[in-house]
DNA sequence: CGCCAGGTGCTGA
DNA sequence: TCAGCACATGGC
């Protein structure tokens, strides 16, 4: 089985750390996909070690996507300023800021505004269900020969975990010719006219993805804030998990809860907030905020 | 059941 | 710039 040296690596805590809705655990096994290529991943120590089926992904494609190119000690080390961080340094390292697709991360994190982590995965999956391709699952001890069925265009023995098919994150242009019943048919509510309009933006070429993967983090948030449904906050995450603008430091109900443990101050404004962590943390702001994202977190989960 | 969720857009000071 | 409010829906 092909194996990627992963050193200062968490696999469990990078995917559970809320900045991916896609991937599943089963045993050891993480199962995902990336760029719509299915596969398997499990760590071993500083070991990564992945299985692909039939899916064309290369060695670089995998360690470019779960950043592991990236010297995690120098980063750490910088935003490493007061004991509030450095506790969840010390607990979570190893979390990584994943590279993911663009348009998934707007789209996604369209969907994520004012809602649960659980609900979020649910309305992605029945968006990729209804929009995406289908992936069957191969079975690995399936008899060959005789006429083969009709076989879907895309097979993978990892497409899922369990049981049916799983399916690829839809294009824009496929979300763009629905309409807003459709989409709230799916149970996206009050997003499905934000995931429709941002879905459109992209699919005319208003919103050139491609392109702004090449400006700076103002001018590519700016871009993003003429997205209906794109403030500040999803505008960030999608900056920081799609395009490696780790300046970028999203401020949500949970940043303001890590708020309160530096401050005391009860209420202040996401605007200032957003401000004083990245005179905080510097050109790292975005991973800071995804450890205390997580770490506080965790820490309500266990009480 | 009531409260909460990786907020945004709009309105009116 | 700021505060206040409506917005859909399901998880727990």
């Amino acid at each position: 089985m092909p194996v990627l040296k992963a050193p200062d690596f968490s696999l469990q805590t990078t995917l559970t750390s809320g900045q991916t809705f896609r991937w599943h655990a089963q045993g050891s096994w993480w199962y995902g996909n990336i760029d719509g290529r299915f596969l398997r991943v499990r760590q071993e120590g500083d070991q990564l070690i992945y299985e692909l089926g039939e899916s064309r992904l290369s060695a670089g494609d995998i360690r470019r996507y779960f950043a592991l190119d990236l010297d995690l000690g120098p980063v750490l080390k910088s935003i490493d300023v007061d004991p509030q961080i450095h506790q969840a340094i010390e607990r979570y390292r190893g979390l990584r800021i994943l590279r993911q697709d663009s348009w998934e991360t707007l789209a996604s994190f369209v969907l994520a505004s004012f809602n649960n982590i659980k609900r979020i995965e649910g309305m992605i999956e029945g968006l990729c269900q209804s929009y995406g391709d289908a992936v069957e699952r191969r079975q690995p001890g399936s008899v060959q020969g005789g006429q083969a069925p009709a076989r879907p265009a895309l097979r993978n023995c990892f497409a899922l975990a369990g049981g049916a098919a799983a399916f690829t994150f839809p294009k824009p242009q496929r979300i763009a010719e629905s309409s807003e019943r459709k989409l709230r048919q799916l149970g996206l509510g009050y997003r499905a006219p934000y995931l429709l309009a941002t879905a459109r933006r992209v699919a005319d070429g208003n919103l050139p993805m491609k392109q702004l993967r090449r400006v700076n983090y103002e001018k590519l948030k700016g871009a993003l804030l003429a997205c209906e449904g794109v403030g500040d906050k999803v505008a960030d995450c999608v900056a920081l998990f799609g395009f490696e603008k780790y300046e970028a430091f999203p401020v949500d109900i949970w940043m303001e809860r890590v708020a309160r443990r530096y401050t005391r101050v009860h209420s202040i404004s996401r605007k200032r907030l957003h401000v004083w962590a990245r005179n905080r943390f510097g050109q790292y702001a975005g991973y800071a905020q995804q450890y205390l994202y997580h770490d506080i977190r965790s820490e309500r989960a266990s009480g």
